[in-house]
DNA sequence: CATAATATCTTACATACGTAGGACATGTCA
DNA sequence: TGACATGTCCTACGTATGTAAGATATTATG
């Protein structure tokens, strides 16, 4: 049971974080290339980031080429829930209802979705 | 149209936040006795985090007896909004499916609730 | 193989954050 | 009205965060 308590992740180093879940394993140089280009970051200070989640537990690395590929080094879904389930409680005292009820009112999610999550709970 | 650009509030702010939207007005004693008992806080800290979310621009205040009432200066539906969008984008992408899913999957949200987003979606 | 192009490694630095103590002010109650 | 309880104001301080530069190493290429 590796259960271990990671630090929390940064703002920053959670975008950067997702953009390695994306690719499933990526160098600086293409977590680089997939930001978009509004997002006026350098390339050191996205190595920075991805030092630091290595630093913190989220990632690890292996030599290709010449450059460091990055890697999860916990499973996803666990740090999705963590981050979650943090999220959900400080804005809403745990409470997912508003959070949905925001959601919907402003037109992110659908009819379409809905009926997705109606069978995905009916399933369950 | 005051559309400024507030400061983005930290993780504490945030928590401190929702509870004086709980209360509407609050001052910091009465924060300090809403927060769960296992939260280990100083009052002296809460009335530094309701100074900041002050001067973030988040609350304003005004003079109770001998103590201040903070309360909000800016729309609370306005701030969740920027703070859920934000939230999205940087773990998700910007797509709430998986937060959803996620939600549904955890048994956060049961079919009942389902049924609730249904109708809302449907009326608008 | 020498050099350019790319990477990493190390270091930096201003600002934000979490946390709170001390000095001073003020409402309250005996 | 004077002391006490309770507030605010100002200050502090170690760590985190966002951002990146400089020094050094390494791969690919002519």
């Amino acid at each position: 049971m590796t259960k271990r308590k990671l630090r929390a992740m940064s703002p920053s180093e959670t975008e950067i974080l997702r953009l390695v879940w994306q690719l499933e394993e990526a160098t600086v140089q293409q977590i680089c290339d997939l930001l978009p280009p509004k997002r006026n970051i350098a390339y050191k200070t996205v190595q920075t980031l991805l030092r630091r989640l290595e630093d913190k537990g989220y990632l690890k690395h292996k030599i290709k080429g010449k450059a460091h590929a990055f890697f999860p080094a916990v499973k996803r879904d666990d740090v999705v829930k963590r981050t979650v389930v943090d999220f959900l409680d400080r804005l809403f005292g745990g409470d997912p209802r508003p959070l949905m009820q925001f959601l919907a009112e402003d037109g992110r999610i659908d009819a379409e979705d809905i009926d997705k999550l109606r069978r995905l709970i009916e399933k369950k």
